[in-house]
DNA sequence: TGTACATCAGTGAACGCGCGTTCACTGATGTAC
DNA sequence: TGTACATCAGTGAACGCGCGTTCACTGATGTAC
């Protein structure tokens, strides 16, 4: 958790909260961080906010709601972090975008673990949220943009093999470290920093 | 599902159940299968293996245990089909039979959802489970096998990137397929054959 | 071959738990006139 | 500027639920002699 990124600003608090869909968002990722994905419960996100259980229906209907919209948040985090790294490679070419992109997705992965396994567990979130979707498919464009290069010509064949395969690996590499499938490796320590590269290098777009 | 793999027997069913561990492993699949690593219940295997809620216990001690048995069935199967692909490519270059073997990785991961899934959420998971640690690691050493080569002498350097590359392609790959992140893309159709080698052609090991 | 007995693999009722949601409600806010 | 009133955003108690595990128990099995 990066913190209270949702909070505008801390009520004085009487009967009406002020600002309690932002405290909620706030403490559903809190609780999210700490006890992981599984270990979220509505009832106690409502608690860390101070709040009755009944309360957080009137800003997200049920939990699948409040999840949805981490989630779409989630996704615009991504999408922006890919953005910013693509901007910081301009001009550059196809593979060093590539690999600049990589970099940011696999970053993003590591600093947001509990957050980036929500963004997946599509059985606890709504395909109908628009926000959610929207952020989803925004974030796919701005991979696909760097893996393919803004003015390389869609290819009329069948599915874009590149960007998936750039996806693919980017997104297999943070999962596996989240997932603690690569005891030798600590996601915490330098070694991504040297490992990264040269994973990356083996992926030729 | 792929059905009874693990019941050797049906006992006729007295007071004693007589193959109630390979019953209960089956019921147990057949609930994943049906409704999710997270729909599962230890209350509900029991129930299908026509059993009171406190026989698990006598074969595996907690659920933990029960699904941890699972996911090492689950580790020594995808073993066997990563070992049957790199057979099948005998003799061939490294990079003929990284894609053998990342084929298999993925047709296992389509064909077994549900338990690939588990395989990977170590919260649920017992660590010091012998026999799971044991088929995870033999799984990885299969497919370092295939992606360095039998008689490739190892870098004395850094991590084996190479390796990790083609690991987290087919299980990026795979991740996102089962996710539903790629919706364009049908994961029972022939897509997948068409599409796979054409993604797998952007690594150079 | 028969018998005593330890061990094993089940039962089923009960435990306490925390959950998401519903319900009738009430206090606060803000708008129309 | 004051007042009536609709709407909004909370309360808190209660609902029913299914869960994993514990418990004292009992029926079946198999082994020693």
């Amino acid at each position: 958790m990066t913190g209270n990124l949702n909070t505008v600003k801390t009520a004085s608090r009487g009967y009406h909260h002020g600002a309690l869909r932002a405290a909620l968002l706030d403490a559903a990722e809190a609780v999210i961080a700490e006890r992981g994905v599984d270990g979220f419960s509505l009832r106690e996100a409502a608690r860390r906010a101070g709040v009755s259980p009944a309360a957080p229906a009137h800003h997200f209907g049920d939990v699948r709601g409040l999840l949805t919209e981490i989630a779409a948040l989630a996704f615009e985090g991504l999408a922006a972090a890919l953005e910013a790294a693509d901007v910081s490679v301009e001009g550059a070419d196809r593979q060093a975008r590539m690999v600049a992109q990589g970099g940011a997705y696999v970053r993003f992965a590591l600093a947001n673990r509990a957050r980036f396994d929500l963004m997946w567990r599509s059985a606890l979130l709504d395909p109908a949220h628009a926000r959610y979707a929207a952020a989803a498919s925004r974030a796919y464009a701005v991979l696909e943009r760097g893996a393919l290069g803004a003015v390389a010509p869609r290819p009329a064949g069948i599915e874009q093999a590149a960007p998936i395969a750039a996806w693919s690996i980017v997104h297999g590499f943070a999962r596996l470290l989240i997932d603690d499938a690569m005891p030798a490796i600590d996601p915490e320590a330098a070694d991504i920093d040297r490992l990264l590269p040269a994973v990356l290098a083996h992926l030729s777009i």
